[in-house]
DNA sequence: TTTACTTTGTTTAATTCTTGACAAACTGAA
DNA sequence: TTCAGTTTGTCAAGAATTAAACAAAGTAAA
């Protein structure tokens, strides 16, 4: 119920954090001082005291913070101590860079099944993976319980592919079309992720730039 | 220098805009008030006319807004007007899977190269692109100079090749790799896309769902 | 132990962002 | 042409976010 009350702003730093105090661990660092962190993080030491703050103390007056200390804790926050089975909807060019690129374990999934439609990618092994036909879904959901999904099949196909999803226990979306999908139920958790828009914003900044130099 | 004021929060929703308005051309509308597009986005209809107001008066009072006016002069605003030749650096996984998955002609870029330093990988074809050593990386862009690149090498080697490309001319990045790009340079735009970051943040809502759900 | 320094947690202030309200301007039907 | 209805652009209020300030609590060296 606290949790609820986390703002938007402060989960969207979470990731960065945790990912800055990794890197610092590796790096050797103990303690580290929000006035130190917000140097190399391009951050307010004030912010980064605050949005600790939201889940607890974690540091310390004339100290500082433990960094393996604050990471592992922010990690519970994240959910990162868990591995979530997680399935893959669509095995051509993107789904399968994802599957082999990102570190599910160290993000707190377990990819453990890829589908895709296409009878020519069907039975090629993406990793450790097969990928499977899509008829198997509901099957292998029944016996494997995936929890979450990465959906990076076409934008016609996903919607009512994220119906059979839902049907089927996926309760996290982790959403490459340029479907815009809405979290109309309660208890479904999507991350929307839109390359498209991505490039499209970095087109702005760079016609912004060349705007403020004509100047 | 006017375009300087328009905040953070108005230009990330700017890519989102276009993409609705895009839909709705092509679903035969012709025009869309602020309210139904705001039902159609899930935003509130004041904040689009304030969205739409920063740049100038696009719409019509008792009339609405004509679709693909709108979306033609969001399209100049963020410069998909043009075709800013880009190269891509890294042909792995990712990297393949982005040169072919994304449209890059309708974002505002037209992608000209792809660079790698892996001998096994040079030679090969992205789509229409051949696959070139990194060696050739200097005299390539003196000979086509490419203003945009995409980062798809591993964290290591990001950092100095940033350097190399910002003296080749690159004026905008888009970063795909685990390392936090800093923009040093005040004329070099940057989009970092962090998956890792993204998938991480899936885990938050997937537990916070859960953690509510146990309440 | 004492003392100067550091750093947190928290309160208060400033800034930014979003929403609500409404006059002015237009549409379209009678 | 008139008039009821619609919708924008804009201003002002309300929320949310970020930054500044500072007492309290610690560190570490003498």
């Amino acid at each position: 119920m606290s949790k609820n009350s986390i703002s938007n702003s402060v989960i969207r730093r979470l990731p960065r954090y945790y990912r800055f105090l990794g890197e610092l661990e590796n790096n050797g660092y103990v303690r580290i001082s929000s006035r130190e962190l917000s140097e190399k993080m391009g951050l307010t030491a004030s912010q980064i005291r605050q949005d600790f703050n939201c889940f607890g103390e974690f540091g310390q007056q004339g100290y500082g913070y433990n960094v393996s200390d604050l990471r592992l804790e922010i990690g519970k926050i994240l959910g990162l101590d868990k591995q979530t089975p997680m399935i893959l909807l669509g095995a051509g060019n993107l789904g399968k860079a994802i599957a082999a690129h990102i570190d599910f374990h160290n993000k707190g999934f377990d990819l453990i099944g890829a589908f895709d439609i296409n009878e020519e990618l069907i039975g090629k092994e993406i990793g450790e993976l097969k990928v499977r036909s899509i008829d198997e879904l509901s099957s292998f959901c029944a016996e494997n319980k995936p929890v979450a999904a990465i959906l990076c099949v076409p934008m016609q196909a996903a919607e009512k592919l994220v119906n059979t999803l839902i049907g089927c226990g996926i309760k996290a979306f982790w959403n490459f079309t340029h479907y815009d999908l809405k979290v109309t139920h309660k208890d479904v958790a999507v991350e929307n992720v839109h390359l498209g828009d991505s490039l499209t914003t970095l087109s702005y900044g760079l016609n912004n730039i060349e705007l403020t130099e004509k100047k």
